[in-house]
DNA sequence: TTAGTAACTAACAAAAAAGTAAGTAATGAG
DNA sequence: CTCATTACTTACTTTTTTGTTAGTTACTAA
């Protein structure tokens, strides 16, 4: 839980106030969760079937980023009345908005990753 | 101290190669980075005037942060022979390809910020 | 009735990131 | 010789994030 007295939690709010793109990051600076929306984008929907292309996140971990993504309205939930239970999540129109920043971020990490192995 | 054993370590990694953009979170993806980053970029070189345009900095972070970019190659440190001493950082090409990343995140930013006012 | 599957949650531990307080080195001014 | 300035570093603490393990609910198939 955030501890909204600590100085770690001010300086937070001072950074998305002065510099947007600390906005941005808000959205996709944690360790899964840029992964897991771009998945979700590639039409990567239920909960299983993200682990298997994310081999290593623990269901803990893609519960708690699978939740903070449906907070920001970023993903949405959609339950199917079948059994066994179907639960899928896609992509709301706000977070598609994000796509494009993410792909330009991810032509600059390729890039990097090109110049380094030169 | 990162801990090469970690799991936490061995996801990161993981994700670098499995997501590009991991890459890119890798060099702006912390507290203070991408607004030092900002800051050099708009011209204020010195450690006292970052200090001046990020007033909650602490002297830690702030050597911390220009010392990781500068391992990175994001930016170089110029040392000028006067007293009192006086020490820039500037942007070196590799970091000025990270700008145009960081001005996409500021647009998505700032439109967010706006339309969550309305 | 036992087992299996899907989609989780809770309690706890470890690791990483950020913050605090104090100190350092080189120089020059008074 | 003491103080001020610039640009840091060190030791330590707190906060935050990530990971581990075990359990839950609702259903169905054998």
């Amino acid at each position: 839980m955030r501890k909204l007295s600590s100085v770690n939690f001010k300086n937070e709010k001072f950074l998305e106030y002065d510099c947007p793109f600390m906005t941005t990051l808000h959205f996709i600076g944690k360790r899964w969760k840029p992964a897991v929306l771009w998945k979700i984008n590639e039409g990567v929907n239920r909960f299983n079937e993200l682990k298997k292309v994310l081999p290593y996140i623990s269901d803990k971990m893609l519960a708690n980023t699978i939740n903070e993504l449906t907070e920001d309205l970023i993903i949405e939930k959609k339950i199917y009345d079948e059994t066994p239970l179907r639960i899928e999540y896609y992509m709301t129109d706000f977070g598609k908005s994000l796509i494009s920043v993410l792909e330009q971020m991810n032509a600059w990490g390729e890039n990097t990753l090109q110049e380094i192995k030169n």
